[in-house]
DNA sequence: GTCTATAGGACGATAGAC
DNA sequence: GTCTATCGTCCTATAGAC
């Protein structure tokens, strides 16, 4: 007859380092099967938790999916402050203000530049980007937000750039969007930067 | 006591017929909820069938999804050709020789007006492309596949129209994925035959 | 903050009857 | 070609101990 047993030999870290952990391993497991084929027990099993030890600190699994976004926004905002000299740029996907001085294509290429060092979030955003296009999905809205934000914000930076700059700021992330794509099928034969400014050479044609 | 009872009120379809409806359903259910979030239940009960009565035809659930694709490709290589004006022109996807005559530009823009009448289709790709990124995914192979296949057409008919027709070929392909993901996003602020002439416009720039 | 234990389903697949 | 019945596994979530 087997006894309950309460082990005492897992780690128990301070919880702000453990949602670190669970972040990271979460969008690293997100990007290779998506949030429908995502498990509480992989996470679990990669942090070294049980899935109740999981699910007191994201309450559920949509609870951990938002965490995440929200964790990634904060990085990128952070990272792409300072590659553009700026101190307190809000990242154009979640809302704010743009600091003088910011030029669209320097933009552009600072992302670009950004995204071709992670290609793992790169791959957990453009999966996440197709399946939440079900209005059923649990980041629906936050993408649909994510994308009309971005649009206006380009279109806005494109203003003294083209005629039309709602429909150069739909060019520029549509082609960020599929080179990204064609970038993660084989990264050895592609070289996003370069990728990039090449089509930037047509894109930002004077006209 | 229950007595187990063999039901005689299901239809009795020809396999051929039932098939496409198996290939119908399941493409609308991938495009909802990918292929990780398929369930083969789900599948049986839109079209009226227990789940072994659906294994019968399919093997199993990645067998479904080989089907789907193949089942796809040779629908899109009939409406391409006949758009075009040839006989037999097989998908540029599928393998294939090209007929003499076909300019890249109008391929592209048949191509495009042929997904702007099906968004269902488009998002079922849509979502598959970035889910077989993963190496595990049943249909990584095929995806891989049917890129560089694009790809390598896609620079044959661009030899003349550009300097760099690998690089031109890459910003088409990156351009059209983009720009399907935003129409499939708000389809009724976004004219997907439109914004793609607006494209076009650009990176069919003479040079 | 993490555990054990368990509820309560859904999953893909197989065997064998009709 | 479709069924019933069933196997074994996985899933998210909760209750309550420590």
């Amino acid at each position: 007859m087997t006894v309950p047993v309460y082990r005492r030999d897992r780690a128990r870290l301070p919880a702000a380092e453990r949602r670190r952990q669970i972040m990271e391993a979460t969008a690293q497991l997100i990007a290779e099967r998506g949030f429908w084929g995502l498990s509480m027990q992989d996470v679990a099993d990669r942090c070294g938790l049980t899935v109740p030890g999981l699910l007191h600190h994201v309450g559920s699994k949509d609870g951990l999916l938002v965490a995440v976004l929200e964790h990634r926004d904060a990085e990128d905002a952070r990272s792409l402050a300072a590659q553009l000299g700026v101190d307190d740029l809000t990242a154009p996907w979640a809302g704010g203000e743009l600091p003088p001085g910011v030029d669209l294509r320097r933009m552009c290429a600072a992302l670009v530049r950004r995204n071709a060092g992670q290609p793992e979030i790169v791959r957990l955003f453009a999966v996440l980007e197709a399946e939440s296009l079900a209005p059923s999905h649990p980041a629906h809205d936050y993408f649909a937000a994510r994308q009309e934000h971005t649009l206006a914000v380009f279109a806005a930076l494109a203003k003294d750039l083209s005629p039309e700059p709602h429909a150069l700021a739909r060019q520029l992330m549509a082609m960020m969007d599929g080179l990204q794509i064609q970038w993660l099928r084989s990264p050895q034969t592609n070289d996003l930067v370069q990728a990039w400014e090449d089509a930037a050479e047509l894109l930002f044609v004077d006209r």
